[in-house]
DNA sequence: CCAAAAGTGTTGGCTCTACACCCATGA
DNA sequence: TCATGGGTGTAGAGCCAACACTTTTGG
């Protein structure tokens, strides 16, 4: 979502030419029954009624972009203190059909897609969609998108930022099938366990994981602050 | 520079409870005898008159941020058809002392910093500054400058970003120096050159540098675009 | 002929990749 | 006992870092 809820300010100026308006843009992503998900809303008013895209809102006066990136995003989803990283800021007139809105776009990860609440008034429809299978997208967030998985990826090769995308405590196997779909490409089971275990990335919990094969050793991650690292 | 020239709209309302208003910032990086700097202009006007700053200026109505980015740009230093980065947005609400200026910042890298012209009537003076002493900025510029020099650093071991930090052709010692200055480390002279060589970064020109002592072949950059490469 | 910078190869250590079998459990 | 996913070690290849001497020119 970009542009601004009441087009029309209180002048008669066309709003195409009235100064560039600040909003930002939230790609929210989550694994779910193993494929990854990004989460979209249903637009409501305007030209692009209808249309899907990721949640997002003008900034307030005084409010700091991070800030606006929260509000927005718990607006759309409920959840709060997601992890949110800056991307990059989107300045094409042209972006929005009908306003000069400049967004800056963020990504979100989050543990547990399940627990979103049902979208709330602003817009008409919520959905978690496949990233490999997106709809049409209003505004330019197809760029938006591929901007922000081209991110996750990278970071994926040289942080811990998996940490916000698994549960507090997991399997190796989850793990490495994170890995291996977001990378599209398969992983060797020891060698990446070797990897993982010499990045210092990962803490074994005493426990176990029982279920219907042999019990897998549960694992957490050494810290949930960024941790740069060498790897893959 | 940051905040807009007239400070004051036609309304009552004070500025600072105005709608964010977006600017762009520029760091603009070059070699100059031997050492890293960057280009900075004495603000004018109001509370920040007088420090030093990145020049920048509000984006315009319907304009691109990025032609925003090249227009302030070429108006502090004269300089068109630089090569532009964005870098991160800095929203901080307080970043500006007067007005909330929401600033997009870019890296602009010159390969000939002699060839800027005198600063133009907008601000009160300009100067290439050594990178490793700055003096006091204005407003989160400290911050913008660090980001940039980092993202110089990081693109320098992976991409081929330094064809815009040197001239058309140049010694392989001259590019040694530049990644060593750069990287704050030294090289292996044979092993840095191996490297280059193996990622197919330059093009040897079939003449030679004549100076004091044996003379040098000369090389170019094999693509002034973009290229990613694996290396350091 | 001397000073100064340019240019060039090899080796040992280390890291990375490729690869296959046994284990523990629930059903 | 069987099906299924969990867990483990090694050897060969390729890569990287460390290292010093010869060449070419101008003065």
């Amino acid at each position: 979502m970009t542009a601004a809820a009441p087009l029309a300010t209180g002048r008669a100026r066309p709003v195409r030419l009235a100064r560039p308006r600040l909003a930002v843009d939230t790609v929210t992503f989550a694994i779910e029954g193993g494929r990854l998900k990004c989460y979209l809303v249903q637009l409501k008013r305007g030209l692009v009624g209808g249309k899907w895209a990721f949640p997002g809102g003008l900034v307030g006066r005084g409010e700091l972009l991070d800030d606006a990136a929260h509000r927005e995003l718990a607006a759309a989803t409920g959840l709060n203190g997601a992890y949110l990283e800056q991307l990059f800021t989107f300045g094409d007139p042209s972006r929005d059909p009908i306003a000069h809105v400049v967004s800056v776009a963020y990504m979100a990860l989050v543990d547990t897609p399940c627990r979103v609440s049902a979208c709330c008034a602003k817009y008409a429809g919520a959905q978690w969609c496949e990233v490999a299978a997106l709809p049409p997208l209003a505004y330019d967030h197809a760029i938006v998108a591929g901007y922000a998985l081209k991110r996750l990826r990278a970071k994926l090769e040289y942080t811990n930022i998996a940490v916000h995308l698994l549960p507090p405590s997991f399997t190796f196997a989850e793990l490495e099938e994170l890995y291996a779909k977001l990378l599209e490409r398969p992983l060797d089971r020891r060698n990446f366990r070797r990897r993982i275990m010499a990045a210092g990335l990962l803490r074994p919990l005493g426990r176990m994981r029982y279920g219907a094969h042999r019990p897998a050793t549960l694992y957490a991650f050494a810290q949930r602050s960024l941790q740069m690292i060498e790897m893959l």
